[in-house]
Formats: C-alpha cells, sequence, structure tokens
DNA sequence: TGAATGATCAGCT
DNA sequence: GCTGATCATTCAA
C-alpha cells in the first residue's frame, strides 16, 4: 500500500511522527532498495527560522512550495544530498527530512553505493541514507506517490515503538524546538 | 561579482 | 571532541 497524498497534507509535525517505521522504496535497475523510517525532522517554512523555506521560496527551494507528497532534494556543504517529503498540505514551504533509515532490501546494493561494509553505517545520517538508497538530484521534485520512489505501509514489522521528541541536528537557528524524532532505542538513527 | 554560509561526514586526536 | 573537504545557493554591492 504507497502512501496516498493525504497522508501528506496533514499537519507536518503529524506527519514526521507519522512517517517513522515507513517504508523508503526506491526501485532501480540493479534491484528495489527497501529502508524503515527510524528518523526525521520537520521544518515548518515561515514558520521556522532553521528552515530553507523561511524567506520564501527561491529557485532552490521551489519543490517545498509544490503540492505534499512531493521530494524536496537539496544539496549542501559542497558534497551531500539530503531527501525530504513536502507536507502539510499548505503550500508554503514544510516539509519532513529523513535523517536515517534502517536497511531491510538490497543491503548489498547499499554497500556498494556506499563503499563500505558496515551496516551499521549505511543509512545513519541524511547524507549516508541518499547515497546508500541511489537517490539523485534527478528525483528533485519527483512524486512520491508514483515509483520508482515512494513510500509505503509497513505490513509486516508492525512493532510497537515509542517516539523522542528533541531537538534538531546541524542547526543554528531555532535551536530549541523539539522537531526532531526518532524511534527509541532504535540502533540505527544518527545520533541519540 | 564576490564572500559567507551551510538541515554533513570521515578521519583524527 | 575537532577539523578539513568542497561547492551550490543566497544576498549584498
Amino acid at each position: 500500500m504507497i502512501l496516498q497524498r493525504s497522508f501528506y497534507e496533514k499537519d507536518t509535525l503529524i506527519v514526521a511522527k507519522e512517517l517513522l517505521g515507513k517504508l523508503l522504496v526506491h526501485q532501480t535497475e540493479v534491484g528495489t532498495l527497501v529502508g524503515r523510517i527510524v528518523e526525521t525532522e520537520a521544518y515548518l517554512g515561515s514558520m521556522d527560522p532553521a528552515a530553507h523555506s523561511y524567506k520564501g521560496q527561491t529557485q532552490r527551494t521551489r519543490a517545498m512550495f509544490g503540492s505534499s507528497g512531493h521530494a524536496y532534494i537539496y544539496f549542501t556543504y559542497g558534497m551531500y544530498y539530503c531527501f525530504n517529503v513536502v507536507a502539510g498540505g499548505k503550500q508554503n514551504g514544510e516539509g519532513v527530512l529523513i535523517r536515517a533509515i534502517e536497511p531491510l532490501t538490497g543491503i548489498e546494493q547499499m554497500k556498494q553505493n556506499r563503499k563500505t561494509e558496515k551496516e551499521k553505517n549505511l543509512t545513519n545520517g541524511p547524507g549516508k541514507l541518499v547515497i546508500a538508497m541511489g537517490i539523485t538530484k534527478d528525483l528533485y521534485g519527483h512524486d512520491l506517490t508514483t515509483p520508482p520512489l515512494y513510500l509505503d505501509e509497513d505490513l509486516e514489522t508492525k512493532k510497537e515503538f515509542k517516539i523522542v521528541e528533541t531537538t534538531r541536528i546541524g542547526i543554528s537557528q531555532a535551536k530549541d524546538l523539539a522537531y526532531r524524532f526518532y524511534i527509541k532505542d532504535n540502533p540505527w538513527i544518527s545520533r541519540k
């Protein structure tokens, strides 16, 4: 069951929490890669000084101002891409950064993409999971309700888990806002 | 036209 | 814990 548009059109903070435990699926030429989302951060557009979209729409952030359920992918620190899901349903620049996933399918391919053998190190950070999943800037603005890249319900491992709410990582503005969410005691998160 | 600034990571110490 | 790598984007002039 691919997550539909309505899933993303709820309040962005709700979407950020509900994305935990969902599956990120990328169908590539070399096989299907799947990871379970274990860590997210919300960015609330004009409400949020730490958001790229805080000062209004620019060429770089235009996807964040499109309809919910699309991909906002950005290049940062001269080396890395990060992957976000547009959310909120208000088309005002809100989105959720996917910070860490748990590798489920295509782990060998992920190891090749990341050039490492250590599974714990494959996807425990926003820049890392983009490389492991084979996500590129070609998917900028992609509709995440359609293949080859989409989010899915996790039917098999419908476990109970507790959500930890805390402050975001790597920002200098609005450091005090608890807009970061992760699955308690999950070994695949980027940091405590 | 140019300078500052990152929603990061790996490798050291 | 600290630092260097490395460059697109943004904003000021």
